[in-house]
DNA sequence: ATATTGCTGTGATTTCTGTCACATTGTAAA
DNA sequence: TTTACAATGTGACAGAAATCACAGCAATAT
């Protein structure tokens, strides 16, 4: 797949800069792509596959923050990259995942030259802060049945899919939570209509 | 006060054109500055007193995020301004205070022109999002009392001062708790020695 | 087929937090 | 001073969630 197509708003001295010097980059499902406190050299945009951003804490747990997909970028290694600072939060490949990787050296060239690569950028800031205010929203005002619920939603909404290939720890782990407690909540949801549940898989209704 | 010791880092022909082109505004200590859903016509830059900048959600609940102070900037309004897209957070004055308005239609030109504008503006977003990011670590991965120890400390770093006045009831809406709660762990901490109890009032130790 | 391993279901118990009810105390107004 | 009100203290109870213990079940390897 050409990369252009998932970034019809540059413009093509922008595409050019871009087929010249960014590099692509593949990861396998489970590949970590930059963890926390290593610096960050580069900033990568998503071609294909989904890109996990959490935060972790000392004690072992984590937290699922968001996702990346073809035509996103990673906000923070953009923030990072230009004031060359560590990352505060890992991030892991969710799929097979194919990113461009964009030298930091050039970004304050592209912000400057090309008014399309200043509005994506932009745009990607706001879109991950109304990410996490979503998620600070979820926590704070939510009980862990509507946070299952948002959480399985917003997996649909991402992949397009009706059917998750996951396990119930899994989830706990994304919502640092317990296995017990998810596992109950299905049920739950199970006898509402709303999934349906087999081993490894949730079916959406 | 002269703003311009606030920003020393302003290359001196932006602090020219924000001379002619800003506006000074006061608000009154409890004055709504921006409320969620509205339009954005300008981005503020704080020049005394102490914004506060919290969520809320349909059952008036809410959930304080963060402080802006003098030298700082409004994160949200930058993007939102950039995008001509409504807020999604409410602001209100802590304390009287004095913000210089920089027009929407400005925003583009200063980027462009003023390398120490853009510094200012990415280097906002990153405070912000850092914030942010505490801010979720702190409800994701702590209970109630230790969340409440953070506030404290951040409110004694923020203002300098080891002593706070404000009610056990504000403390539980800023934390989207409940009054009882937050005075039992109050009286816990002053068994601890960690801090000592008045009316309307705490003292840090 | 059998064993092993990982996933799921479920009860019992405990901790944390929120809620209700009401007492007490400090402050300010009448 | 007396009254009124806002802030705080405290006990009792309810619900959410974490934890422990263990059983059943499906997939995979041997």
């Amino acid at each position: 797949m050409n990369w252009k197509q998932l970034f019809p708003q540059f413009e093509p001295g922008l595409m050019e800069v871009i087929e010249k010097e960014a590099v692509q980059r593949s990861f396998r499902a489970g590949d970590v792509i930059m963890r926390t406190g290593q610096y960050i050299k580069s900033t990568a945009l998503v071609l294909e596959g989904q890109i996990k951003i959490y935060r972790e804490n000392q004690d072992g747990g984590e937290f699922l923050m968001y996702y990346l997909g073809p035509g996103q970028a990673c906000a923070v290694s953009m923030i990072c990259a230009i004031q060359s600072q560590t990352s505060e939060i890992m991030a892991i490949a969710e799929e097979d995942t194919e990113v461009l990787m964009i030298p930091v050296q050039m970004m304050d060239d592209l912000m400057n030259k090309y008014k399309s690569w200043y509005q994506f950028v932009i745009q990607t800031y706001r879109g991950r802060f109304d990410e996490l205010l979503s998620v600070v929203d979820n926590i704070a005002f939510h009980n862990m049945d509507e946070r299952l619920e948002f959480y399985l939603k917003r997996h649909a909404d991402k992949s397009g899919k009706k059917i998750m290939e996951v396990s119930h720890q899994q989830i706990a782990d994304d919502l640092n939570s317990s296995r017990e407690v998810i596992s109950r909540l299905l049920k739950k949801m199970e006898q509402r209509n709303l999934v349906k549940l087999h081993r490894n898989m949730i079916e959406l209704i």
